[in-house]
RNA sequence: GCCUUUGUAGCUCAGCGGUAGAGCAUUCCCUUGGUAAGGGAAAGGUCACGGGUUCAAGUCCCGUCAAAGGCUCCA
């Protein structure tokens, strides 16, 4: 069975509807509003409009209110094909109507002046009630099939949004709603919503005290607080580990750069707008590292290679700084300064496909490892109009055969992207949704034939002529500050136990059992667990409500009971009761499941 | 960067022209309690910051900073 598709869906013709609707209360409201542009989108639909004033509260209650008095009327939505000349008069006082009407009839071009839409010689309107629009459908037949109790655009704050997407034209202001089939659903909705917000890694990171970002600081600079801190050391020692077991070798490199190297590189060029400004020493200018390649490749260039050396493969969790625009700061997800888990192989070009497929395999093992699996993987080519990439024709050309040679031989499923390449190669890139559903680029494979030429990179090959290396630049987890902040969200709070800052609470009955606990404590401690002993003088029922609160895997309650039978009641934070445990069969049992990085609490 | 909204105690929020409030957290006292908040008291705020209007400003206006939701951007 073939799954319908949301074009074809009844929902897409209510919001499709319903964005007409709007439009046609909001005119009443602003009657000088000019309209733009009203869709569906995932879970709703939105309009853009040039207004006077942008609208109040009120102004939004009063548009939902008419549009539900609207959609009672029970009016069909009609369609009517007319003339270019007709629908220029009809909309002789909508600039961005008239301007969709050109387009429509000329045929779209892009920027470059390629065709992307046929011209028309027949437009379509479609009108509910007192209200016509210049569309292409589909509508619902009639108002009546839409659940005035259904939707709602008052739970969104007004947009701004540029006409056609473009920041140097109009700026629009866009009212989001969402509408649904029934009211259960819409409620459904919200309360995805609220639970949402409830997982947002921002919210999480206070009550866990896993991080704070202080203004004095700086915006986008996160402070890793020492519970955040241990989960973030966590994933790095893991992957330190795994690295170092797949012949990776560790380099460090320092924080700043002179100017020239980036230069050399060319980032520097393409990429001033979002670097922090250069520090002027003496007569040299200094960067704030934007990113660690170029360091890598001085440490490659350093020596005389032979093919016998190659791959090289150099990884450091570098530090870098990027002067992100104010308004794309978020959290953990977007900032200006992180460590990426980086890591530059050097290869012949006899190795590109399999290096990049053991690379690409690391980052699927640390996706599978987590329970990460609602993932997109996108190839990043190349936009071909565009010539903002550094290069040769073939260079690239063979670069990004190399990467889906790959993908097609470990049979990730991935969709080409045109545009979303790396100025320097086509990439690999593996795309998480946060629980706002906003998608960020986690773990990241790049095939490089630039930098080695720029560098002038050489190996001496078998035959003792000079060969240029390809690189490979890799990231699994892309940055520790987003994957973390996904990391959190992913789990709710509740990491599996290898990854949790505190993998158990021992929770004394009374005061005359701290010392006991204590012990259990030190005892773990020494096993190299993360534990704490909740000593505070709260009774044992508000402790227990404290280390749910801050979902820690294994509650371990001691008593008089556990005293005399030298055991641990174990509490689970899913609230399974384990009973009392002998000590040691608490410790195996918490043994394997970290060694095993389950993501159960029980083995 | 742009649009809109928000900014009161460590946290969550109430107050919206007339001498700063609650709950949780913190500190102290009582309570020693076997699996989701025992009782009491104290302390804690130049109401983000800077201007202005007013006899009087968390409360109205302007600016700055920060955050949120979008847009643009994202090596």
């Amino acid at each position: 069975m073939s799954e319908q598709r949301y074009e074809d869906s009844k929902l897409y013709r209510i919001r499709h509807s319903l964005a007409h609707i709007m439009a046609q209360a909001m005119l009443e409201r602003f009657p000088n509003a000019k309209i733009a542009i009203g869709p569906p989108i995932e879970d709703g639909f939105y309009y853009d409009f040039e207004l006077p004033q942008s609208p109040t509260e009120e102004d939004l209650k009063w548009v939902e209110t008419r549009m539900k008095k609207i959609i009672s009327g029970n009016h069909a939505f009609t369609m009517r094909e007319v003339s270019p000349e007709e629908a220029r008069e009809m909309f002789k006082d909508q600039p961005y109507k008239l301007e969709l009407i050109d387009d429509l009839v000329n045929g779209r071009e892009d920027e470059n002046g390629s065709q992307i839409a046929e011209p028309a010689s027949q437009l379509t309107f479609y009108t509910q009630d007192k209200f016509t629009d210049l569309c292409r459908g589909p509508h619902v037949a009639s108002t009546k099939e839409i659940n005035p109790k259904a939707f709602s655009i008052t739970f969104k704050p007004v947009a701004g949004a540029y006409w056609r997407s473009d920041e140097n034209r109009q700026q629009l202001t866009r009212i989001y709603g969402t509408g649904w089939e029934t009211e259960d659903q819409l409620n459904d909705y919200l309360h995805r919503l609220e639970e949402a917000k409830r997982r947002d890694h921002r919210v999480l990171g206070e009550k866990l005290g896993l991080f704070v970002i202080d203004p004095l600081v700086g915006k986008g600079l996160p402070l890793w607080k020492p519970k955040g801190a241990m989960l973030r050391d966590t994933l790095e020692r893991w992957l330190r580990q795994t690295q170092l077991d797949n012949g990776y070798l560790p380099v460090v490199t320092p924080h700043i750069g002179n100017l020239n190297l980036y230069k050399t590189s060319g980032h520097y060029p393409y990429y001033s707008d979002s670097q922090y400004t250069p520090i002027q020493v003496d007569d040299d200018e200094f960067l704030l590292k934007p990113m660690n390649c170029p360091h890598h490749i001085m440490i490659y260039k350093s020596e005389m290679r032979s093919y016998r050396d190659l791959p090289v493969r150099y990884a450091e969790f570098g530090t870098v700084y990027r002067y992100e625009q104010s308004g794309e700061l978020n959290g953990l997800t977007r900032v200006r300064g992180f460590t990426v888990d980086d890591a530059h192989l050097f290869v012949t070009p006899e190795q590109l496909v399999g290096e990049f497929i053991k690379a690409a395999r690391l980052v699927q093992m640390v996706f599978n490892t987590l329970g990460l699996t609602d993932f997109r993987a996108r190839v990043g080519l190349r936009d071909p109009n565009s010539d903002k990439y550094v290069g040769s024709d073939e260079a690239w050309e063979k670069a990004s055969e190399a990467i889906l040679n790959a993908v097609e031989e470990i049979n990730l499923p991935h969709f080409v992207a045109e545009g979303e390449a790396a100025f320097y190669g086509p990439k690999l890139d593996f795309l998480v949704r946060d629980v706002l559903k906003r998608e960020w680029q986690l773990g990241t494979v790049q095939v490089d034939y630039n930098l080695p030429e720029r560098f002038n990179l050489e190996y001496v090959a078998e035959d003792g002529t000079r060969q240029r290396p390809v690189m490979i630049h890799r990231a699994p987890f892309g940055s520790m500050e987003r994957f973390t902040g996904i990391l959190i969200e992913h789990f709710g709070g509740a990491f599996p136990a290898w990854l949790s800052p505190v993998q158990a609470m021992v929770i004394p009955v009374t005061d005359r059992h701290i010392e006991y606990a204590n012990e259990i404590a030190s005892k773990l401690r020494r096993q190299g667990f993360r534990v704490e002993v909740d000593d505070g003088k709260q009774r044992m029922g508000n402790k227990i409500r404290l280390a749910r609160e801050q979902h820690i895997p294994y509650m371990l309650v001691v008593g008089d009971k556990d005293i005399e039978g030298r055991t641990v009641s174990v509490r689970l934070r899913t609230d399974e009761d384990l009973g009392a445990m002998p000590f040691d069969d608490f410790s195996a049992m918490l043994r394997s499941i970290v060694e095993s990085q389950s993501l159960d609490l029980k083995v």
